[in-house]
DNA sequence: TGAAATGTTGGGGCG
DNA sequence: ACGCCCCAACATTTC
């Protein structure tokens, strides 16, 4: 072969990308090219912070292309006619791509499949989907089993190493990549691009990875890895994650060491799980998993739903998390749980809101993993948490932010404040709000809802019955 | 990867 | 010394 196209969707690396090496391997000449989709970018469930952290990526992969000699190609429309558009300038011969397994993905793929010639090699997830069934050849449901298979299954090696020198791209015309108004405050800064995701899982794997069983769940340390956003536009491809956590499994010399090494792989092995049951179950991206958990009351109630999304609910460590996502672009997992919980188990707003909320607001947004957390949470999922567990915000932040430093970080209004009232300021005397400047309801709100009577009425409102 | 309600146990204070 | 009560601490059940 001649020419092909490196369809780049969501593989921003050349470390390990099994899409871009058989294309080298076919091919002499290899376009890259990045195709901005109208229908992605203008979706529902973008944002502005990913899409800076997108373009932000092509930038630093395209400078990694010309120290190779070769250049990122970008263009716009829709990929069927961008692509045959190619065709028609120049040679091409082939298209390789990481195969994407999102619904939307799946459909646009299927559809340039019939006209013109594309391979789709693994990479997004180190298994396909499609590969990980029962014995009775049906999809898993429940994480556990699923976890088991994937363990016991061999693994595929090393990670492909980059390569040194690339093709040169014959002259084509390309679009500058788009500058947008990022999301960065100078907190938390997710550098795109692959040679930062390199630097992070170096560092994790230094020391944090052996202490990420007692680690994981502290908000107020940086006990995890952050790499979801590398994951989500495979800056850092899956495979060298968990290639990664296997070699530091080994040095691992404490049964305290293997078991923080083995719960970030359980991670790992969450993500593939969400990304299975979304390719097997395309439907879980709009109704509940669970047929019986359909009909929930959900209460339509757009003030309370706007308080939650400023941070402004009250409730301290809600308020800290849902801070954390709007300035950074990310939140930590236990506050994701936290927050979920609190938006469709106290406010009783459908899952669906925060769900998209939270594709808006995320770097790491994924369709498959974020619709598994909210679905999780909400208790209408595949292998979810039962309905009637409903987290408590109060004993939630006294367990796992217990010196009260992630509240203090993000909610600036309640830093003079006590520990002891910190996660429940409105129990403070009066005479004390005065003190530490914090007069709830004004300084600080008071709580938009009562968390023993929310937690009574979601109850009844799973059951089928209301609190009136 | 919950939390509240309810049940059980046992030490200590007290008459 | 003994029984009774209280209640913290822990265990179990329930949602």
């Amino acid at each position: 072969m001649k020419t092909a196209v490196w369809w780049i969707r969501r593989d921003l690396r050349l470390t390990d990308n099994q899409a871009l090496t058989e294309a080298l391997r076919q091919a002499g000449t290899v376009i890259p090219l990045f195709i901005l989709d109208p229908k992605l970018l203008s979706s529902d469930y973008v944002g502005p912070a990913r899409l800076a952290f997108l373009f932000e990526g092509l930038r630093a992969l395209d400078s990694s292309l010309r120290e190779r000699g070769s250049r990122l190609i970008l263009r716009e429309g829709d990929p069927p006619e961008v692509l045959t558009t190619l065709f028609r300038e120049m040679q091409v011969e082939g298209i390789f791509a990481e195969e994407d397994y999102s619904p939307y993905a799946r459909q646009r793929d299927e559809r340039i499949s019939l006209i013109l010639p594309l391979q789709l090699l693994p990479g997004a997830t180190i298994f396909p989907p499609q590969m990980l069934h029962k014995a009775n050849d049906e999809p898993y449901t429940v994480f556990t089993p699923f976890s088991r298979m994937w363990r016991s299954l061999p693994f595929s090696g090393a990670p492909l190493p980059s390569p040194r020198q690339l093709p040169s791209v014959p002259e084509l015309a390309s679009l500058e990549i788009p500058t947008q108004a990022t999301y960065s405050t100078g907190h938390t800064t997710f550098k795109a691009g692959e040679a930062e995701a390199q630097k992070r899982i170096s560092r994790f794997t230094e020391r944090n990875i052996f202490e990420y069983a007692n680690m994981r769940n502290r908000m107020d340390l940086e006990g995890t890895s952050q790499l979801s956003p590398y994951l989500r536009l495979g800056m850092l491809s899956a495979r060298q994650a968990a290639w990664t956590a296997r070699q530091a499994m080994e040095s691992a010399e404490t049964s305290t060491a293997r078991e923080g090494v083995d719960s970030w792989l359980n991670e790992l092995i969450w993500r593939e799980f969400y990304a299975s049951i979304l390719y097997h179950f395309p439907f879980v991206r709009n109704m509940a998993f669970k047929a019986d958990l359909r009909q929930i009351p959900w209460h339509d109630n757009p003030v309370a739903l706007a308080a939650w999304q400023n941070g402004l609910t009250g409730y301290p460590v809600v308020d800290a998390a849902m801070r954390q996502l709007r300035t950074t672009g990310w939140m930590h997992n236990r506050a994701r749980m936290i927050t979920a919980s609190f938006l469709t188990k106290d406010l009783l707003i459908d899952w669906r809101e925060g769900e998209r909320f939270f594709m808006q607001q995320l770097l790491d947004g994924d369709p498959a993993s974020n619709n598994g957390g909210w679905q999780w949470t909400a208790g209408t999922g595949t292998d979810a948490a039962p309905y009637f567990r409903v987290f408590n915000p109060i004993l939630q932040g006294q367990k796992f932010d217990p010196k009260g430093n992630y509240v203090r970080n993000w909610v600036p209004e309640l830093k003079k404040v006590p520990i002891k009232y910190l996660h429940a300021p409105w129990e403070m005397p009066l005479e004390m709000q005065k003190q530490v400047d914090c007069l709830v309801g004004s300084d600080y709100p008071a709580p938009i809802v009562d968390h023993a009577m929310a937690r009574k009425r979601v109850l009844l409102a799973y059951r089928g019955q209301s609190l009136d």
